[in-house]
DNA sequence: TTATCCATGTAAGAAGTTACATGATTGA
DNA sequence: TCAATCATGTAACTTCTTACATGGATAA
């Protein structure tokens, strides 16, 4: 058995994951494979080339996908892939496991625990930055019509909205609460690790 | 210049960063640090023992912090670390670079998305685990008194509960969406949106 | 002419997890 | 007696990101 594709293992999501699900949808390459994950899901689950191309071709060896070669006019050739029966139930299979919990990384929280130790000022831009940031979030999201997505996509879709949504809300209300005054103990000693 | 320390480089943050955090409170041992990291902010930045203790090290090198071995009755050693100037200083300059982006890695919402390809009980169960696991986290973020903690965690603390409420909220509401018939059939190329 | 899109891939390295090794003490 | 708590650390491994290498076509 080829490592890395054992039946049934307690192995969390990865990109291989990822693409198979990409590949439900239709048979894309691994570029628009890419493109398919930049959608709306990406707030949940993000895959660069570095990560996607590999994946693919040992989902290839895996023989849960096919691969045919494209030539195309006035564009570079490319590999569609598609995904094979043993593929899909492989899919399947993950998606049935015990699922891991989610993973938050946000610096931006981090520095908001910090927040004393910074200037008053510094941490108003961060804020202003932040709920840009969501604007923008929700602008996409509102932008996109739930009406032709399936149920699936419609879902998370609502959840991200619901989320960014309340994030700002809550973003807007409280932010006096980090925009206070700075702890005043300046320890300015300087012999920095250069 | 010892690697990885350079002043005003681009890198996000890390485990270092966690750790000169968890000190600015008080000074502690990896042992310490792990437990005030698994505090109400361990939903926005984790680390494991394998980080924290090769983290340490290198900071003690750098000399952002500084050590002193405890002998304890009944208890194994330890080491305990506490802040230097140019660890706080440091610190104050890492959390004044460029932050990046938020990152969420949900397994949960990879399964809703491609919840069509599952029966449909066995998504009913994973919506009330889930449901489950939002109401251990609210309650626990409950149980924390805000008015004991520093503006910066109170601030987090509520972030966290709004986050989780709208989260609870909205899967209660629409998990209908999600809990629909399993597709019958490999549906013919219905190219669906992303 | 400059940037962006298309398109694939590799190599080096960052960053972290898990499992292991060790071992006394305390509480159920 | 069994598990948990306290406590540090290493080694192997996984996973992913970034940067690089390549290069034609097209749009501003």
């Amino acid at each position: 058995m080829i490592p890395g594709f054992g039946r049934g293992s307690a192995k969390t999501m990865d990109v291989k994951t990822l693409c198979l699900g990409a590949l439900t949808t239709g048979d894309a390459s691994g570029y628009e494979i890419k493109k398919k994950l930049e959608g709306s899901f990406r707030r949940f689950y993000e895959a660069s080339f570095g990560s996607i191309y590999p994946a693919l071709g040992r989902l290839q060896d895996a023989g849960l996908v096919t691969c045919v070669e494209m030539t195309q006019a006035g564009k570079p050739d490319k590999k569609v892939y598609a995904l094979t029966g043993s593929g899909r139930a492989y899919l399947i299979d993950e998606l049935s496991q015990p699922l891991g919990s989610d993973r938050i990384r946000s610096e931006f929280m981090v520095a908001m625990v910090y927040s004393h130790l910074l200037p008053p000022e510094h941490v108003a831009n961060l804020i202003e930055e932040r709920l840009q940031i969501y604007d923008e979030s929700l602008t996409e999201l509102q932008d996109c019509d739930p009406d032709q997505l399936p149920p699936g996509r419609r879902f998370v879709l609502g959840y991200g909205l619901a989320i960014y949504q309340a994030g700002r809300e809550y973003l807007a209300a409280h932010r006096h609460l980090v925009e206070t005054e700075r702890e005043t103990e300046a320890p300015a000693a300087v012999e920095a690790a250069d």
